[in-house]
DNA sequence: TTTAAAAATGTCGACGTCGACATAATGGTG
DNA sequence: CACCATTATGTCGACGTCGACATTTTTAAA
């Protein structure tokens, strides 16, 4: 492999002038960079990072730590947005995931300091709180789809809250005032906060909410979840029709998607007899299911984006903002509603 | 930031003793071993890597470059597989993305190269050929998802054709005669191998193939497809019971959705009425689709761990496989067929 | 033309680690 | 106890780059 000195001999001119160069330093002579410039290409000299890295003591990249990717697959969107925004500042990504288990994380954690990164992004793949004690690791960190109260740590999140409530909102504009809500796994933050945006909604328009169409589509522990979103959606619709909701509110799309095969199961027709809106926007179902599906979207990709570019604050010293950040969920309208 | 001569002077030792222990080398005594382990500690000593690699010049990083992460959520399984190896083999992952840009692939190249990747996972999101020219890159690469017939790169790809097959085979020996079969956008690889495999079984019990019973389920240019298997599903299954197909082999688990949803508005029953099994096995909709969807499995996490382990043998000169490597597609039955 | 300021280039060494080699301590053997 | 084979530890320098500083060249003002 070339060097740079390779390339200063082949130019004759000094080393430290093609460091210059390759640098986009200033005060280089026209003719001295362009033989330089010429001498790099004609080697295919390529700048070995390391060694940089080793002079400067700043890496140029940023590690990011996810849970378990698996689980919601529509959180790589989180991953894309963090890496336009890495790419877009000349910096590399580290990605590593800890399985969920802290031995693993330990080791992540590691692993990202031997390689001395710059800052950590530390994704979770469910909007939740969690114990981050950011002292323990010394490196710049801003949290991702997840919190930590305790601490002052930098994090990005999603308004769950608002999103609920916009999509409780929009219900109300549309006339409808028989509204149910199937909800998500009450263990789940995310549930709450849709539920209580949705609740906020119906106060503010003066609705009363009819305990019995709030139900929970999913159920059980943590890791083994139930669904039973098509046995609620079922029992929410098989009353005479004067009794039942106009409109199902979901707490994601996949319970939409069984509310909408509950409605298809009782010759109910999706939106005239009984309206659905989703929550997530997981285009793979609200693009797919007949008809398309209204939903809330998750902003993922910008939640990405924007926690990068708090970390390249946080690096700066120039992160202003308040330590947690919400960002809107947006109602996405489609047939479905 | 503390450093192995940091160490050695509270051990009193050498710093070359230090590096010994710290790479686990042997002919170290148990008591200097302890002195140091004990520094190690005291002063919560890290190796920097970048120092390492510079006098080594081996990064231990491996790179994924992937194209549009986005399109398919399901493929994250690939990522994980391909962390699950890498991580094994106490390498680290740095991740990048093309967004399908020749300039942002050129990009992504360099980078790596800056970075001295010791070798490169090349995945795209779509199974299909691409032009590759490894003499390009001078990294050691393995195609994921992908590969390069006129190059001998090494590939790891899912067997479609056999998934197609297994799909057909399954609906046989349940004792189906009229299938019907929803394909992918004519325009995509595992559309053509997915039905290839379909065919193949449907000679192989002597089955008439009715044209009419194959039909696209999405259509239109690569990049602004049309989603167009519920019509399709819907013309299907309009005929007289005597007359229609007993079962839908569907290209992907959308289309076998769309199906379904054709199947309910027309108070078809699934399974009764009309059978269904998809293809690729996304959970999100296999699982939670009513009733849950029988079929055939991408083995995308497979696939990632296995393309990490031929780098890895790559890596090691020991690289012994086929070129192109196809993973079978296991059939996964649940309650639609 | 002289002169000072600015611009362009060069010299040297350090960053943290480990490879090559040298040396010292230890343990058996005859 | 001398001797040699191990085993254990140390010395030195190089990896490729860039920061600090020095030197030379150019430019412009006096």
């Amino acid at each position: 492999m070339q060097t740079i000195k390779d390339v200063a001999a082949l130019a004759g001119v000094s080393d430290r002038t093609v460091s210059r160069v390759v640098n986009g330093e200033p005060n280089i002579s026209r003719k001295t960079r362009a033989r330089v410039e010429e001498a790099i290409a004609r080697l295919n000299y390529i700048p070995n990072l390391a060694a940089r890295m080793v002079r400067t003591n700043r890496s140029g990249v940023i590690g990011l730590i996810t849970d378990v990717v698996t689980t919601t697959p529509n959180s790589v969107e989180i991953i894309r947005g963090v890496q336009d925004r890495v790419s877009q500042s000349n910096q590399s990504l580290l990605i590593a995931n800890t399985s969920g288990t802290p031995e693993e994380e330990a080791r992540v954690w590691r692993t990202f300091q031997e390689h001395r990164i710059d800052g950590v992004l530390f994704a979770t793949m469910y909007h939740h709180e969690i114990d981050f004690d950011p002292a323990l690791h010394n490196i710049p960190t801003v949290l991702v789809n997840c919190f930590a109260s305790a601490a002052q740590v930098p994090a990005v999140v999603p308004d769950d809250d608002n999103g609920g409530y916009a999509a409780a909102l929009y219900a109300i504009s549309k006339g409808h005032k028989r509204i149910a809500f199937i909800t998500l796994n009450p263990l789940i933050l995310a549930s709450r906060l849709r539920r209580d945006g949705f609740e906020r909604a119906m106060g503010e328009a003066g609705l009363s909410i009819r305990h019995e169409w709030i139900q929970p589509g999913i159920t059980g522990a943590i890791g083994e979840e139930i669904m039973c979103a098509f046995t609620a959606a079922q029992n929410l619709l098989t009353s005479a029709a004067k009794e039942r909701p106009t409109i199902i509110l979901a707490g994601n799309d996949e319970i939409a998607m069984q509310c909408m095969f509950a409605a298809a199961n009782l010759g109910l027709r999706v939106p005239d007899d009984i309206a659905i809106v989703g929550f997530d926007d997981f285009r793979m179902i609200s693009e797919q299911v007949v008809p398309p599906l209204t939903t809330v979207a998750l902003p993922y990709y910008q939640i990405g984006v924007r926690a990068a570019d708090r970390l390249f604050g946080l690096l700066a010293g120039s992160d202003v903002m308040p330590t947690i950040e919400r960002l809107p969920c947006p109602l996405v309208q489609r047939r479905s509603a």
